[in-house]
DNA sequence: CTTCATGCAAAACATTTGCAGCTGG
DNA sequence: CCAGCTGCAAATGTTTTGCATGAAG
């Protein structure tokens, strides 16, 4: 992935260039998900945050990641059972992998994406903008567990 | 797709031989599934149903749905926002085309799909049990008609 | 008849919003 | 300073649930 540090300066740099303001509750919030390469929820960088600032609300951590989803420096990941999960690190649309199991989420490597899209174009006439692509299984982890 | 015909009576068939009773508003929403090529909403459904019977309750078809669901007869498309979508005629995970524009859900063609799996598995590792495959775009029409 | 389904309304739950007071720059 | 941010609490919107009544088989 890129270089994290290089992607929290990036994600500052867009806040201050468009003149929203860097506050504590908002570089911890930027920290998180710039520097962690899982696929943080709203509650895992809230209870991050609480650590350094305990009166943190979660409204801001809410507030903050559909800023940074807004300029496009996060992309979201929302599931419909809830607990959406947010990659401050490939913040364009790419395809996961996810542990049914440990609810773990992998940015596989996927050349054939491309030719599947060209096929798709081919046969429906779509005009494509954008993808979701999500494969569930077991990690290998929970694999070798697994009774 | 499957003759619809066909489906409705499958579908019918698995509630009987679980001991499901077949309501007015059951046969109702199971017809709709069954034989809509879309991939109707829990509200479309609802709107249908009431035609016929008008004092029918949404959570009526919600329950329906969901049990639907667990016996594998329907397909559920969650999105995040809500607005949940519902497929009868293919109750197994495959990729969907979707219009952003008029949310028109098509089913591709998409032989690629199974070579995609395989590189991911040797990529990672996992061991995949279902895929969610989405892609997101302007439907012929609507591509058309845009300003 | 008896069990299961319906329909209503209340609950659940993640996320969003309104607003008074606080604070970054 | 003062526009913009925080934190609280109330609102939102979809889906689920509890329960009394009603109907399928």
């Amino acid at each position: 992935m890129a270089d994290p540090k290089i992607r929290l300066s990036e994600m500052l740099g867009k806040l201050k260039g468009r003149n929203f303001r860097i506050t504590p509750q908002r570089f911890a919030v930027v920290k998180i998900l710039a520097l962690s390469d899982g696929h943080p929820s709203v509650e895992m960088i809230y209870e991050e945050v609480k650590k350094d600032f305990p009166t943190t609300s979660i409204a801001t951590v809410y507030k903050t990641v559909s800023l940074l989803k807004d300029l496009k420096e996060v992309l979201e990941l929302g599931f419909p059972e809830g607990g959406n999960r947010y990659d401050g690190n490939r913040p364009f649309p790419h395809p996961h992998v996810i542990c049914v199991k440990c609810k773990k989420i992998v940015d596989p490597k996927l050349d054939s994406l491309t030719d599947m899209t060209e096929e798709l174009v081919s046969d429906t006439g779509f005009e494509i903008i954008s993808h979701r692509v999500d494969f569930f299984g077991f990690c290998p982890e929970c694999k070798r567990k697994r009774g």
